[in-house]
DNA sequence: ACCTGAACACCGTTCAAGT
DNA sequence: ACCTGAACACCGTTCAAGT
């Protein structure tokens, strides 16, 4: 089934341009552009195939015989090169900063395929092999090894990474204004008494914040949030380290 | 255009039971049982009516003019209803691990609607208000008020759920073979020169961590990488507390 | 109020056939 | 090797009409 596409992985990855001068890399590009700007939703091989003036079975040809493969693609194509090992800081903490805010602003400027993110990440093996690398490396400077290394592995990638996938979630296809009305409502109509906290907070929470907003994060992004998120969890990490005798701090 | 729906939320939640028996509650119960057995791919409102034994409009009717409010409805009833302001523990670190390893729990018994939670967490209002309530009375016991407790919101529920998300995220609806092959040979083809941290960890990373497994979730918990994610949370959020003097650890 | 029956405008994917 | 043209089996959603 996949026949055709693992046949065309062995070979020179790009090839010389086709007949029409059809790629990989133009449908890939040109994929992330429709997503850009219709949404994933408004999203369609077809609407794909009409956009590079080709017939859909074209684009199957090339790509493979599935949809998600394209996706796969896509999400490695924004996710990877984010770094190179020769880039890390001396500083441990320093190079996950850098790193994970390269992160957010890569997924920022398409925050529509932020969906296919957090579904496809597991899928794209050598692209991303830099960023596993300087994640390792730097949890090794901290202190880890072995299966605790391995989990905050799992914690620093699962964490951040599901952040942006959460802040740049999809907002309503909808008309907009009707879910900001119905959200508006049901804050208002909030028991005041059951939950003080949040009406204490609700001014500051408003559509600011996870589970009160009615946008997503490229309407309105959680940056304090993320920042939180990243300075606690190396905060975390160096506390919790095996080797707690790091000099610095 | 969500006239109807709006009317229906003014009244009572359920409403007696119609001609048929059918219910916004069966429908949404049906539809999770449907996402369950058959993965959110295979999932659509006219194979949900045919399980219903019922015609496509009449789903319509019921849930609102767009699949997305049904699927708003599913994201809320599960990760509803996890925990009670009753139930708090009196030390908030322990109140915070045992909330968010409910809702992994919640969210591990439905896997293959995580997709929607990372996408539609932001819809559902006062189901999740007691979870809102119970973060932010959390972070407040942890020393925390005015913006910097909202952004430490934001770091916890982003962070979790968003983990949550990814671990669960769709697995190829592919043959699983070929994909664990491909991924499996592509790991195999990795340039150790330059990748000697990744080389050292495959044993013990191999489908078992963040981007370099194949299975989600559901086939391979990630559960060490959860477990570290909160204790570094947790003591990252202590460290970091505007109040420092936590007489406790 | 609740549901049927049918229709509209789309999809993803496959496959023979062309060049 | 690369692409056309057409086909198959589906979708989501709407709308008049029934009871």
């Amino acid at each position: 089934m996949v026949a055709k596409a693992k046949a065309r992985r062995g070979k020179a990855p790009v090839g010389r341009p086709a007949q029409i001068g059809l790629t990989r890399d133009r449908i890939v590009d040109a994929a992330i552009a429709l997503i850009d700007e219709k949404g994933l939703a408004g999203f369609s091989m077809r609407e794909l195939s009409r956009a590079l003036g080709v017939y859909p079975a074209t684009i199957y040809w090339h790509v493979g015989n599935a949809k998600e493969y394209l996706f796969a693609e896509i999400a490695a194509a924004i996710t990877s090169n984010l770094m190179t090992v020769d880039e890390m800081h001396a500083d441990w903490r320093e190079t996950l900063r850098i790193l994970f805010h390269r992160y957010r602003d890569a997924v920022g400027k398409h925050p529509n395929v932020a969906q296919l993110l957090g579904a496809e990440l597991k899928s794209n093996g050598p692209p991303n092999a830099p960023m596993v690398e300087i994640v390792l490396r730097t949890l090794k400077q901290a202190g880890y090894s072995g299966q605790p290394l391995v989990d905050a592995f799992n914690a620093v990638i699962g964490g951040l990474a599901g952040y942006v996938t959460m802040e740049f979630g999809p907002a309503p296809p909808d008309g907009e204004g009707e879910w900001a009305q119905i959200m508006s409502e049901r804050l208002d109509a909030l028991d005041v008494e059951a939950f003080p906290a949040i009406a204490e907070y609700m001014p500051l929470m408003r559509n600011k914040s996870f589970v009160l907003r009615w946008q997503n994060g490229s309407s309105v992004p959680l940056t304090g949030g993320y920042d939180c998120l990243i300075e606690s969890l190396i905060a975390g990490l160096e506390h919790r380290s095996p080797k707690r005798m790091s000099g610095d701090r």
